[in-house]
DNA sequence: GTAGTCAGATTACAAGTGTAAGCGTAATGG
DNA sequence: CCATTACGCTTACACTTGTAATCTGACTAC
């Protein structure tokens, strides 16, 4: 196991966009972060980028005056690692109390109840013995 | 909305317990905690929860020389908050990729696809009355 | 070529976190 | 009584996070 970079919350919000867009400069990076929340300040995502470079989350090359930036782990990866981390914390690492939750919550139409049925029916006989996964 | 506040990973390792075990004094939750693992240490646990308290997360009750400590904000509260926080901000929201994933992931027996899938089956809407909000 | 502009890098700083040792006080066992 | 415990409270400190201004060097428009 490889052991993805801690990536903080706000780290997560310019990540989303470098995993996104590919190679992409500092500039693309604020257009699209700003166009979906004007908050952000141009900045503080030049901050943000030059520690995600430093943590090794991203790389870049250069590409005459600015950089061009790209991840340096998968988002997979990293979903995977939150994912669990979440999981384990929140519901104690087993799926069926986190799916009742989130299907208690969001109150679900009779479509979605079905596509995630047919979700679960895709996937399906790996085994019969309990995976206790873990 | 009543914005719970924010409970840190650690902290939340605290409030399991709490949560778990109604009233409880100090020497029990750490009790609890070290016999899952071993490398907690008592004064840190014991910081955490003055911290607790001061957040307005836990209130307790003088016992004797002891302190009685208890939840002032719900679990089911607090996993709301960090589940929606958790969805938005990896899935982008929506479940059907995060159900995806962790379906994915975590490859289920047999035996659980259809414990989901039962789960799944008992929130289905009523569908004599196609009420139709979202 | 000289000032402005535009990169990224450096620095700053307040909160929040994780970790734990020390302090003061109250109970306790000799 | 009095030293030891047992408690919670305070303090400490390094690290991370969020936020952004400032610095520095390269490039651009006069």
């Amino acid at each position: 196991m490889k052991k993805t970079p801690r990536i903080s919350e706000t780290e997560w919000e310019i990540m989303k966009v470098v995993w996104a867009q590919a190679p992409c400069s500092a500039g693309q990076i604020i257009e699209r972060l700003t166009r979906a929340d004007a908050t952000w300040h141009p900045k503080t995502v030049k901050a943000f980028l030059t520690r995600l470079v430093k943590k090794r989350v991203l790389g870049f090359r250069k590409e005459g005056r600015a950089y061009l930036y790209r991840p340096l782990v998968r988002e997979g990866e990293c979903v995977d690692a939150v994912s669990e981390s979440f999981l384990d914390r929140v519901f104690g690492g087993s799926l069926k109390p986190m799916l009742a939750h989130f299907v208690e919550r969001n109150k679900l139409s009779t479509e979605e109840v079905k596509e995630l049925k047919d979700l679960l029916e895709e996937r399906e006989p790996e085994r019969t013995a309990p995976s206790n996964k873990r």
